[in-house]
DNA sequence: ATCAGTGCAAACTTTTTGCACCGCA
DNA sequence: TGCGGTGCAAAAAGTTTGCACTGAT
């Protein structure tokens, strides 16, 4: 938990590993039970690797992710309220009428990031 | 393209395997070709797995995803123009704070469909 | 005969698991 | 002494790649 608190966006469960100084298996392990506990969560992000931030009921800080296609590096940023109130509208209607039932929603934003740009 | 074809939301790489008949690497060969040309994308879910859909571009059907966390299955679901207008708004001020560059957005719902509901 | 594309099997990457071990109540 | 949590190494799962082969030009 102290190496997701000190990072702003989703790490790897390796940079967890590291940042920590654990092993990976060990990383893995803890992120998993965070997870289930509900206290962490795993975002998915451009590549085949999963990465983990704390969960947005433990930060109130509903946000979404940049995701870079490049770097693979995910960062944060905050909607709008007008936004966020659409989409809640928006999902009430789905929920209706596709029988699904939402627990959480993703907006995801995929493109370079600056620093790959520059590159 | 034709299994591609066949479907109203993602494939798996296996799925596409079996639907065209070819072994698991032939299919996984040929989607990253279809991939790299632009004509397929690939698609992240809730579990591990790669799912494959035609491009936006040549379907011309903007939409978006409603991810089960139960069976891992991914379906479209289309955007009204009102949120897709506020979601282009709000990208470019992003592009202008951040230096992201937008390739493009997923705005994925993940939750339990109602098949895994009723099961 | 050449060459693109295929099938098989092996390699690779990421994540999970089994098991022995260590420190602490 | 019993137990949770750790580290290591091996197993799974998904994806990619090397290589020999086939079929069409």
């Amino acid at each position: 938990m102290s190496a997701l608190r000190t990072s702003d966006r989703p790490l790897t469960a390796e940079e967890v590993a590291k940042i920590s100084g654990v092993p990976l298996s060990t990383a893995y392990r803890n992120l998993a039970e965070l997870c289930d506990a509900g206290v962490a969560v795993r975002v998915g992000g451009a590549d085949r690797t999963d990465r983990f931030e704390i969960a947005e009921s433990l930060t109130s800080h509903h946000h979404h992710h940049l995701v870079c296609t490049e770097c693979g590096v995910v960062n944060d940023f905050d909607p709008s309220p007008q936004l966020e109130r659409l989409i809640t509208k928006e999902l009430q209607s789905l929920l209706a009428s596709e029988g699904f039932a939402e627990s959480h929603h993703l907006f995801d934003v995929h493109g370079v990031c600056g620093n790959c740009r520059t590159e």
